[in-house]
Formats: structure tokens, C-alpha cells, sequence
DNA sequence: ATGGCTTTAAAATAAAGA
């Protein structure tokens, strides 16, 4: 079962682009982050046509996620997280698909910082932990897929000094992500490459396609009932090279099948 | 330090991203 987590910076602008890439790698699931659209603008249709179904949480212009599956229609479980009523950005989206609780994630970017974005992005990962918590008890496999927002080790990032005042690399962030870690949750993508070096975003301004100048912030973080079935993680690199390409490419896992119980 | 570039919404600019 393979999962995939891919911010699309736009699902209208990246249509094509997104289709294809579907087409090619036949993810089980596609988690995605900025979908930028309205609930009516998304394009279900399109999906339908070529064997996914879907669930999604729009927004106008800006945030909105998605969560797609060959052959079925995810079972929402949750939208949006708890804690904050006042918050009406469309960044959390959850459902079951063949067993797995899969979470769609676009953690808030927090810059500028200091300032009240930073104070939301430490907040939204508060709240994310507590609802990881709810997940955990649950006791069945459990994929929070997404956007961080963060960059978690020194080793994720093209050059360290280019992002250390950025929220993305902020001591408060990596804490907060590491707070997840200690709970029990596995990094799978930085599990699998302990040296770093692997990045699922480079910026369009500094041209960091064009330099590799890229860092690592897509992530899906597993419970051990899924940890344990993992058997393979990737990127998909050269999708980011494209015509009119997002500024990340997906990150995925393959879950193998559930063991046997005696 | 700022802007570089890209997208959305909407009709020229502005906001947001990371």
C-alpha cells in the first residue's frame, strides 16, 4: 500500500501536472496540501475519471487539502483539529482507507517570526500532538502525511545557515516536532535516510531547483502499527523538474500487509 | 536587508508562501 503525501501549490494550476504524476505512480492514497480552492472548485470529476476517489477541504485562494484513493472514497474521520473554534484555515483532513487512518497535514509556515504567524504554527502543532494522542489510543495503523512546515535536522537542509532564522528551522519547531517523535511516532523518510540529503522542496525565487538547493519538510510520520509494516519510502524527485511543477514533489511510503494474527 | 518567483482572486494590484 503505497501512501503519498504532495503539496500542489494549486490544484487548478497543477491539474495536468497532477494527473499525470497519479497516472505514473498509482499511489493507494495521495495526500494534498494547498489545493487553493473553494469546496466547488475542486476538480472530483478529473479524479473519478481515472479511478480515484476523494475528500477534500477547501479554502479560497489560500491552505485546502485533499485526500485521494484508488478504488474507494477515504472515509472521513476528522476535519480540522480541535482546540482553537476561531480557527478557520483548512489545513487537517482524516480518513480511514483499507484500514489505515490517514491524515492529510499542512502545518502552518509561521513566518514571519517573531510575530502572531510564528505563535499560530506553534499553537496548530500543539493542538496536532493532542489529536496524534487521540490516534495512538485508537490502537490501528496510523499515517499523519504532510506539509510540516519544518525541517528537522541540520542534515535536511541544503545549507543550514541559509534557513536558521526561519521558522521552518526555529528551535520552538524542531522541539515541537521532536515532541512527536518521543511519543512514539517514526519519521519514515528521515528514518530511512539518517544522513540526510533528501529534499521534498526547492524554492522558486532563489532558483533552488536549479542549484538542488532544496530542504526536507514533507513528512509522514507513522505509528508502530504501521511502522512495522513499512517496507519501502521515496521520493519523487523528478516530477519537481517538470513544466510547470509545484515548488515540492511527493514524498511516499509502502506499507506491506497486516501480519497474520494468531 | 530586500527581492528573486508563482499562485489565487480578480481586474491592477495584494497577499501568501518558505
Amino acid at each position: 500500500m503505497r501512501i503519498a503525501t504532495y503539496n500542489i501549490n494549486g490544484i487548478k494550476a497543477r491539474l495536468p501536472r497532477l494527473l499525470e504524476w497519479l497516472e505514473e505512480t498509482q499511489p493507494d492514497v495521495a495526500c494534498l496540501q494547498e489545493i487553493k480552492t473553494m469546496d466547488e472548485g475542486f476538480p472530483a470529476a478529473e479524479f473519478e475519471k481515472i479511478g480515484y476517489g476523494a475528500i477534500w477541504h477547501g479554502q479560497k485562494s489560500f491552505n485546502g487539502v485533499a485526500i485521494l484513493a484508488k478504488g474507494s472514497t477515504p472515509q472521513e474521520t476528522k476535519r480540522g483539529l480541535d482546540g482553537e473554534p476561531e480557527d478557520d484555515h483548512s489545513r487537517y483532513l482524516e480518513a480511514d482507507v483499507n484500514g489505515v487512518r490517514i491524515a492529510s497535514i499542512y502545518l502552518p509556515n509561521g513566518n514571519p517570526l517573531p510575530g502572531p504567524k510564528f505563535d499560530y504554527k506553534l499553537r496548530w502543532m500543539k493542538r496536532l500532538r493532542a489529536r496524534a494522542a487521540e490516534l495512538w489510543a485508537l490502537e490501528i495503523p496510523a499515517v499523519l502525511a504532510g506539509d510540516y512546515n519544518v525541517i528537522p535536522r541540520d542534515n535536511d537542509v541544503f545549507l543550514p545557515a541559509a534557513m536558521a532564522s526561519d521558522a521552518l528551522m526555529q528551535p520552538e519547531s524542531r522541539d515541537a516536532y521532536r515532541r512527536m517523535l518521543g511519543d512514539g511516532w517514526t519519521d519514515a523518510i528521515g528514518s530511512w535516510h539518517p544522513d540526510g540529503g533528501v529534499w521534498t522542496y526547492w524554492d522558486y525565487r532563489t532558483k533552488g531547483w536549479e542549484r538542488d538547493a532544496g530542504f526536507r519538510i514533507d513528512h509522514l510520520l507513522l505509528n508502530p502499527l504501521a511502522a512495522d509494516r513499512l517496507n519501502n519510502v521515496g521520493v519523487d524527485k523528478e516530477h519537481r523538474g517538470r513544466e510547470k511543477a509545484s515548488d515540492h514533489t511527493p514524498a511516499w511510503i509502502e506499507l506491506g500487509v497486516t501480519d497474520m494474527q494468531p
